[in-house]
DNA sequence: ATACTCCCCTGAGAGC
DNA sequence: TGCTCTCAGGGGAGTA
């Protein structure tokens, strides 16, 4: 379930691996996986193409091609593994790409809930996803006033609201749980009562837990071409996530477990209470 | 415009 | 052992 560390760990070790490569072909084998253009189009445009520099945007792998992006959502399962032409396909890899080292990058992804897209640097911008998109934890205007303005008419609880990719991107179900633990906010209260105060906690939270989880995930993450893809990055640090009938790290009173917007939410109904 | 519900898809784990 | 059921969750589509 990458969120934004486990997306840039990712694309940081793609990264590393990958600059300088050219794509010199690619199967598919689950045609749902291409979200845009047609699969047809995605094969042509992606031959030969260079890998300039691989970055991300929100939860999108962004592989900066010169002229064009290649853009990958690992969703829920999505991974890469790197193959060779005489490895026998598994199950779960759909989408081959063979490079000019005669290697292969293979997308590998269970539930097949990810997504590529091929567009040109031109065409992003005004195009989804980029269009969609909302800020960075990072960026400098993500302020009180911002939110402010786009909580404004959100009636949704909070943990909804901060899934919302278009408001703040990056922030997936378990991080939003630890920040709104560590904000001392439920999950329950609806976006437009936040007080300025639960704002720029929400800015000040997000910010360090995600920071925090990108250095865990230098060290955490093992390596994206074994089995372990992924998995257990932060793990040992969340507070609330996934701890159902746990007492409260802050004041031993025991977690509780609720579904907002159909998602798992864990939260303290001590430290945070729906004032 | 916002906010619901359903769906995508498979495997793991629970319960019987 | 093995069946059935529920859950996991990012995000898009359709609908009220």
């Amino acid at each position: 379930m990458p969120e934004k560390p486990e997306v840039m760990t990712v694309a940081r070790k793609l990264k590393d691996h990958l600059v300088g490569r050219e794509f010199k072909n690619v199967e598919i084998f689950h045609d749902n996986i291409i979200a845009y253009p047609t699969v047809q189009e995605f094969k042509e445009n992606i031959k030969n193409k260079k890998v300039v520099d691989i970055t991300t945007r929100g939860k999108w792998i962004v592989f900066d091609l010169g002229q064009d992006y290649l853009l990958v959502h690992l969703r829920m399962e999505g991974k890469f593994f790197y193959r060779t032409p005489k490895d026998v396909r598994e199950k779960h890899e759909h989408v081959i790409f063979t490079l000019d080292n005669g290697e292969q990058l293979r997308y590998h992804d269970v539930r097949k809930f990810g997504k590529m897209v091929f567009i040109s640097k031109e065409e992003a911008p005004s195009h989804k996803p980029f269009s969609e998109l909302g800020l960075e934890f990072w960026d400098s205007n993500l302020t009180d006033a911002y939110l402010k303005e786009h909580y404004q008419n959100k009636s949704l609880p909070i943990k909804s609201s901060l899934l919302d990719q278009s408001i703040i991107t990056g922030i997936g179900n378990i991080y939003a749980d630890e920040i709104l633990f560590l904000s001392q906010i439920s999950p329950l209260l609806p976006a437009n009562r936040l007080t300025k105060k639960n704002r720029n906690d929400i800015i000040f939270y997000a910010r360090e837990v995600l920071n925090e989880a990108i250095e865990a995930g230098g060290t955490t993450i093992r390596s994206y071409t074994s089995e372990e893809g992924v998995h257990g990055l932060f793990q040992q640090q969340l507070k609330v996530h996934g701890k159902k009938g746990e007492p409260c790290p802050n004041c031993g009173e025991i977690i509780l477990k609720v579904q907002i917007g159909g998602r798992g939410t864990y939260y303290c109904p001590k430290c945070q209470k729906k004032k």
